[in-house]
DNA sequence: CTACCCCTCTTTGTATACAATAGGGGTGCG
DNA sequence: CGCACCCCTATTGTATACAAAGAGGGGTAG
């Protein structure tokens, strides 16, 4: 692998799971060193993280990690909301039902998942990315899923606040089942339905859950 | 200016207005001597255009500008028809009835504009930009503005095919108005049904002007 | 005592030299 | 005669050396 995409990758997994916190200033000899990396592919990796929004140039301070403060949240799901609801149409006109009927299957046995523990709950997540990546297959639209991957990985930053919310997670299943099921009966306008009241409740969700983390601490 | 920034700023516009045609190979020594910088800001420059998606990796040839499809129309406006539905939706709630009354009395004008030959028709192409940017400002949400920008780019891309079709900016023009008419009067599901209706209507001309140039030569 | 300026040291930005890799062409063998 | 393999070359990827810009600290002057 390219030493510039393995110091993005590991730079990028760093601020994802919030090893790296927002704030943390990134000096370039401080991180190469970490890396293993020389500055120039560690330099590639940094400006293309800034592209993607998850490092800024600081005033005086070099390069950042970015903030998520609770009007982020909002800004992003003011993004995000219409995305999705897009993607999801574009799913129930183009997208094979016997995909999402096997997935609808899954999400149907969530609750059981959900239950059973740390494990129990990756598997989980990984059947939602199952989920994300089905759709973006059926849409087939390369501008569509690349901004909606972009959303997708601030949104991994955001997931982070509200980790272990049980209940959530299990509304969530139910919610992202009626898209599922509309996808798979070919209703686009039920699918953009379910999907705008899911959107809903996951900001009102994450919101809650940030705002919960802010008494004790920084937002994140 | 940093040396990588004005190597961006060059290959940017060279790619937009066309002088670096579609499929063009990008050799790195062959590019850094004639923007006057090395290699090193050179390859940032080009980094940042891939994840712009106006150059990709092909595979053999290097670096080339990459192709504009009557595909990749339509998959553009598959996120440029949500995004600006979303835009003139937020803008609606939350813009100032001033500004986009001014807007309002300049389009009203945008006849005469286009009439006006050449300079006249720059005007109005600079109009929309001050429209875009008031929407852009109304709607203070970065993610969307972001994502909006980067439609925007591939858009001015597409817009060289159907330059001088006066019929149709006219049209346009009257389009706009109605979207702009609806933010002055706050009313988000009006100013969102006219965007829809202006998307299609652009979507289709688009289209139409691709496939007539297509039969000359190469779409772009 | 405070405020401003200059110097120094750190850090970023750029150039160049070096390494590795992938393609094209040529040659030799089947 | 055709195919395949190997070598050479062109081009990309990485490291390091050098330049410039900026921030912090210390000193001096008001």
């Amino acid at each position: 692998m390219r030493a510039s995409e393995k110091a993005y990758r590991a730079l990028l997994d760093d601020i994802v799971n919030g090893s790296l916190a927002p704030g943390t200033a990134l000096a370039e000899v401080e991180q190469s060193a970490r890396l293993g990396v020389s500055r120039t592919p560690l330099r590639e990796a940094l400006s293309q993280l800034r592209k993607d929004g998850l490092i800024e140039q600081q005033r005086g301070r070099g390069l950042t990690v970015t903030q998520i403060s609770l009007d982020d949240i909002v800004e992003l799901y003011e993004l995000r909301q219409p995305l999705e609801q897009q993607a999801a149409k574009l799913a129930a006109q183009r997208g094979d039902a016997v995909v999402f009927s096997q997935l609808a299957v899954e999400f149907r046995n969530a609750d059981n998942l959900i239950n059973s523990g740390e494990s129990g709950i990756r598997s989980y997540y990984a059947l939602n990315e199952r989920l994300d990546r089905a759709i973006e297959d059926a849409i087939d639209s390369a501008y569509l899923v690349a901004a909606l991957k972009s959303v997708h990985l601030h949104l991994a930053r955001i997931r982070r606040l509200s980790r272990g919310d049980i209940g959530r997670l299990k509304q969530a299943a139910i919610e992202t089942l009626v898209i599922i099921e509309a996808i798979v009966d070919h209703n686009p306008d039920l699918a953009a339905s379910a999907t705008q009241v899911h959107m809903q409740q996951s900001l009102r969700n994450s919101l809650e859950a940030a705002r919960s983390l802010q008494v004790t601490q920084r937002v994140a």
